[in-house]
Order: C-alpha cells, then sequence, then structure tokens
DNA sequence: CAATTGACGTAGT
DNA sequence: CACTACGCCAATT
C-alpha cells in the first residue's frame, strides 16, 4: 500500500463532527514526519466526494490551505456545520480532535 | 532528472 | 505568544 492511500484511507475513515490533524494522519499512515507531505496529497486530493480533507487540520487546530472555493472561509463553516468545536478561528482540538 | 514549492511540525529564542 | 530555523515528504516545474 502506498503511503498517499494510506492517507486516503485514514481521511476517509474520519466521521462527521470530528476533526484530524496532518501529522496525525501521517504518524498513522507511518511517516510521522510526513505531515507536509499530507498537505500535498490534499491539494492533490484525487476524490473530494470521498475524502473529506477539510476535516484535516494543523496540529494547532489552525485552518490552512483548502484550495476549494471560499478558502479557509468555507472549510471552517462546513465543520461548524458538522458540530466540530471552535474556538474563534482554531478548532478544539482536546474536544473535537479523533485521537486525543 | 534536479530544483522548487508548500494544505506541516517541533524546538529554540 | 510571535518569529525563526531546520527537517521531512510528495507533487510540480
Amino acid at each position: 500500500m502506498d503511503f498517499k492511500n494510506k492517507v486516503y484511507s485514514i481521511i476517509e475513515r474520519v466521521p462527521k463532527g470530528k476533526v484530524t490533524t496532518y501529522g496525525q494522519v501521517a504518524r498513522l499512515a507511518g511517516n510521522s514526519k510526513a505531515a507536509r507531505a499530507v498537505g500535498a496529497l490534499m491539494k492533490n486530493n484525487p476524490d473530494t466526494k470521498r475524502i473529506p480533507c477539510h476535516r484535516v487540520v494543523s496540529s494547532k487546530g489552525k485552518l490552512t490551505g483548502f484550495s476549494a472555493k471560499g478558502g479557509i472561509e468555507k472549510k471552517k463553516e462546513m465543520l461548524l456545520d458538522e458540530g466540530v468545536n471552535f474556538v474563534g478561528d482554531i478548532v478544539d482540538l482536546s474536544r473535537s480532535q479523533i485521537i486525543k
């Protein structure tokens, strides 16, 4: 299984109302230092319908990237709509992150 | 094929 | 808390 496929598989499993971090995904995929690559993979996102890339945030809970229309703003809206707990523009990881 | 770029993370100042 | 410096990986040029 390629690294990228692992990453996609992991993100597919992220439940609604919960989020994960690039670093966490990288770690689960096998490379704890590939957080940056995870972001690159999101940009390549082969299937936005299947892969909820908006549920992936930085280790601090900060929303970064998101090339789709609306950018960060839109991403935040979507997460709020799913029930993710926010603190300003930052996600409250202690409550919404899958792996605590 | 080498160099650049960037949706990252950690540690130090 | 902000800013910098370094390391890492994959995609793009």
